[in-house]
DNA sequence: TTTCCACTTTAGAATTGTTCTAATTTACTT
DNA sequence: AAGTAAATTAGAACAATTCTAAAGTGGAAA
């Protein structure tokens, strides 16, 4: 995965990209952009795109894939999905409901069960049992 | 909110439930319990528990009160929620979209917009805008 | 009611994921 | 080709959480 083995075809599609995105089109940012970009969907996180990248042949430093994720974030080239946990939040309420969750109070109210119909859900994959349903509804300040 | 400060009735009370679950009835126990269950329903965090701990006049580690948080937890008298990241997933597909979370494998697959169909929805608190709602369903291995 | 031992608590060290810092290198403008 | 703003780097710093090893405590059993 050496910077040389795309095609100047592949670079100038990633390029476009990043100009698009208002980055600058460096060695790192195209080489991990072709690794998230150049076949279908992906979940990463900071730790795997590092080890694939290191596999790949390409030296680049934690803080980089750190940068690089962020900056792709907030151009809106990558998504950010919380499924786990930094800080835990441990609710009195063990009856099964769902939230609201404020922001920039790091505040959670809670929703009652009957406030959301999830009036249709896709079958779990086979060989998998669905434990759980979360819904999270994010707020911000009006 | 020193222990004594607490009724015979209410030491009881919490007593039993920590009985109850299976866990011994502690002064650092009671006092927390005490915090967590005596009115209503409420959300905190480690920080936040050992802080009010602390303005009760109860000197508590920081340990105690994750070891506490993590057994009432366990015992099923706390759930856990989880909408703050601490290892985070960055996706390639930047639309609007649902996730299967796979536990043991920390792996998750997207679900496409339309196979959530979420028919009721709560109104947002008053001053406040929804800014997306998050569907995870969490899944095990059969 | 004392003894004892498994269970608790503790302070502080360790770990993990992430961000910051300050110095070096690189990309683009002129 | 030179200048400068931006990017990259190694490593330190940080925050949330867990671990460790030692000291303390609850409650069963004598």
């Amino acid at each position: 995965m050496k910077i040389d083995a795309l095609t100047p075809e592949q670079i100038d599609r990633l390029s476009g990209k990043l100009r698009a995105a208002g980055l600058r089109s460096t060695r790192p940012r195209l080489a991990l952009a072709h690794l998230l970009f150049g076949a279908g969907n992906r979940h990463v996180t900071a730790e795997t795109l590092h080890e694939e990248a290191r596999n790949a042949g390409l030296s680049v430093s934690q803080a980089t894939i750190y940068n690089t994720l962020n900056q792709f974030l907030s151009a809106g080239l990558l998504s950010e999905v919380i499924v786990d946990h930094a800080r835990s939040y441990f609710d009195t309420n063990v009856t099964e409901h769902h939230h609201f969750f404020i922001e920039d109070e790091a505040r959670l109210i809670d929703i009652p069960l009957d406030e959301v119909v999830l009036s249709t859900l896709p079958d779990a994959p086979s060989g998998y049992d669905p434990t759980g349903v979360d819904v999270v509804i994010r707020l911000d300040r009006r």
